[in-house]
DNA sequence: CCCATAATTGGGATGTCTCTCAATTTCTGC
DNA sequence: GCAGAAATTGAGAGACATCCCAATTATGGG
């Protein structure tokens, strides 16, 4: 288990600590029984902290829910935005946030199992990472990379295809080159050629972590 | 509400009737409260029985949804099968299940939202909607209709692209031309070209209904 | 080092859920 | 239309969940 949360709150008070060690908690819990079975007892007894104390940080286990939710995204967005600086080409962009969001996911079962489940849970939160995946592809047909008519639905479609891949890994049913299948699926969807699809999804590929 | 489940059992003994209503109602509130969150009380109240009613018909919870979702998809199929008997293309097949699989969900919605739900919660069940749509798609690779290399990986993206597809119309934030236009998507990966795709996908269709 | 404030604790009131079972009602074959 | 079998009923035991709160413990600025 990685303590995200807790580790970057190390200097902060006493309360913003104890937040965080929920959060971390939650994370385990959500993942291992699924966020709707969760119950509020096992985040506080996994936090290590009596149940009380659960309801000095948080309403109810929907609040929680929301706080790690979101926070995972904004985490995981920060992460590649700061990995893709250097990539101008939006069929490079779109096909390397694919990738290194499935093997985050992958790489942080307990992560990935939560923010997969979330993502079901919470339309705000789905709706945020297609916005975000949007934008990528937006780029890339304002500069004709991308050939074909963008609407919402091709963006949810290959949401759902990212999550699905991030299920079909955590299960094992599927391998490392995943991603790079993926990335090429979407990038032929998208109008590129299939020479430059396979070129670009199969580029190699460095691990990002989520913690520095 | 259709009683689907119900209508079906009508001239079988009492014991099948009242399991089959229990199925119905099942169906109703897992489409209502999600299949998580839904009680066995619940079932029952909407079934019209006694709490312990339930306990004579079904072990217990899991068990009414295995039986519930399993009975689902064996209809679905059903009604497909009968619907493509006289289509003979792969491709045609292909697309016509997916663009009227979208539209049975969404025209009943209460199916199509337990539906969804349980292929989350069900992995055989995951399986077996994949092995049924990898059927036509491995024939029309044997016919030579799709020239791509077709695995697991890519039948289970489809199948995500379906549920998505499902999903979004239950919300409300597509409309009726989602099929067609999932469909095109699909044709498109299977390496169908453009301007087949397109007249394959966009076919007036009948719509079907699970009862008759 | 002290004390006001903040944080934590854990027991308990209240509610819901699952599953059982003895009593009762409904079926069905003769 | 009756007797035995089958199905149904609903109250209740037991497990567990949520959320509150009075008592206790920790924190950190002066």
């Amino acid at each position: 288990m990685q303590a995200v949360f807790a580790s970057r709150a190390r200097d902060e008070g006493k309360s913003a600590r104890t937040r965080a060690r929920l959060m971390d908690a939650a994370v385990g819990v959500f993942a291992r029984e699924g966020i709707e079975a969760a119950s509020v007892n096992e985040i506080a007894q996994a936090a290590d902290v009596a149940n009380g104390t659960f309801y000095n940080h948080f309403k109810d286990k929907d609040e929680i829910v929301g706080s790690v939710a979101f926070a995972m995204a904004r985490d995981v967005a920060a992460r590649l935005d700061e990995a893709m600086q250097d990539l101008e080409d939006a069929d490079e962009r779109t096909s390397f946030a694919t990738r290194q969001f499935i093997e985050l996911a992958t790489s942080a079962p307990e992560w990935g199992r939560a923010l997969v489940d979330a993502v079901w849970h919470l339309p705000a939160l789905r709706r945020q990472v297609s916005a975000y995946a949007r934008a990528d592809i937006d780029r890339g047909v304002r500069d004709g990379v991308f050939k074909v008519e963008v609407d919402d639905l091709l963006v949810d479609l290959f949401a759902s295809m990212v999550l699905m891949a991030v299920f079909l890994r955590l299960e094992g049913e599927e391998g490392a080159d995943t991603g790079a299948r993926v990335a090429e699926h979407q990038l032929r969807m998208l109008g590129v050629s299939a020479a430059r699809a396979k070129r670009v999804a199969w580029r190699t590929l460095t691990p990002l972590s989520l913690v520095e």
